[in-house]
DNA sequence: TATACTTAGTTGAAGCGTCAACCTATTCCA
DNA sequence: TGGAATAGGTTGACGCTTCAACTAAGTATA
């Protein structure tokens, strides 16, 4: 790994790799990857195993417990908890199963709302304090404050490029039908 | 049933949802769930819709495009691509399928290798400049040089301690194993 | 040299997420 | 008012990841 990606050289050896992000770029790159991979299958593995949930599913326990009525949308609720509404319909339906969430639909005939049971609430309780005590050994305990900051502010900036990325089959299909009616 | 678990208060109203973490860091929380959340998605879906591959699948193809003989050991390969060895059998398996990667039994008995076939790194030439041209535009267009800095130290960090979570599935069975021998 | 243990890797089943198709209210607009 | 378009949600199939069990090779112990 001495030589540069364009210029040629001894016949029999391979090409290098090329380089796609420069020298910064590409250590910030690994790292980046690294804690996008590691730190999702962390927590996962550790609710997992302590509380038989996944990370998503607590996510959506949380949201729905911070709000005053305990309950959400569901289209909002998928904003909040970041996944598509596929998703959180299919989760939704464990949660039901298990006694922590209810399906309440709403006055407004196709709204579904989602609603936190007291047993999912006592349950959050439980498994609420573990978890965080995770979040903060694997995160927070590493980090100065001032760090956190940073954390905070370079997440933001990406996941503000991030929104509207989503849904992405369902903006799929509505380009094709949208071009498809503008070519008839 | 919508009494408190712990505290007591206006009889009708449910509890206050608990603060597990301070404000700073629960809105830095939140920034970077959203993103080890939605970056993930974002590029696997770019990826799966231009190339037809995971970005597991890049990665590992990255990662044998980056070594001078474009193989590496399944074990070494598995700490490189953030993935445990059992997922990247499988993958192995599928991407010897595409015809992208081959299995070699190195000398050492049981080690085997994984090599990236020309046809492979044909492919990568391909797919790469594309992906690298999203990541840029949802990661490195959005900071500056100094939350470059920022992110590969923040993320560092995180990984550090995230180091040695990995394989907690054989990990367990070690310590009950451990603990049983110690027990007869 | 026999025995136990560890390491590297594979495999199949089970569970989860994505995608596409679908259904049904609601809104737009002519 | 009638129709098309859109928004909210559900469902089933398929593919991928995890987990546990397993094989087999290497290593340590006695």
């Amino acid at each position: 790994m001495k030589r540069q990606p364009i210029p040629r050289r001894d016949p029999d050896a391979k090409p290098d790799p090329p380089r796609w992000l420069n020298h910064q770029e590409w250590s910030a790159w690994l790292q980046l990857l690294g804690t996008v991979t590691l730190l999702p299958a962390a927590l996962d593995s550790q609710l997992q195993r302590e509380a038989g949930m996944s990370h998503f599913e607590f996510g959506v326990m949380v949201a729905l417990s911070r709000q005053p009525d305990r309950s959400l949308q569901l289209k909002d609720l998928a904003v909040v908890a970041n996944g598509s509404l596929s998703r959180l319909s299919h989760v939704i339906s464990r949660l039901e199963g298990r006694g922590w969430v209810r399906r309440r639909s709403g006055p407004k005939g196709r709204a579904t709302h989602a609603v936190l049971t007291d047993e999912g609430y006592r349950t959050l309780m439980v498994v609420g304090p573990i978890h965080f005590r995770e979040v903060r050994r694997l995160v927070f305990d590493v980090l100065t404050a001032e760090e956190v900051r940073a954390l905070r502010q370079v997440a933001g900036r990406i996941n503000s490029g991030l929104i509207g990325e989503l849904n992405l089959g369902t903006l799929a299909r509505q380009t094709r039908e949208r071009s498809k009616r503008q070519s008839s």
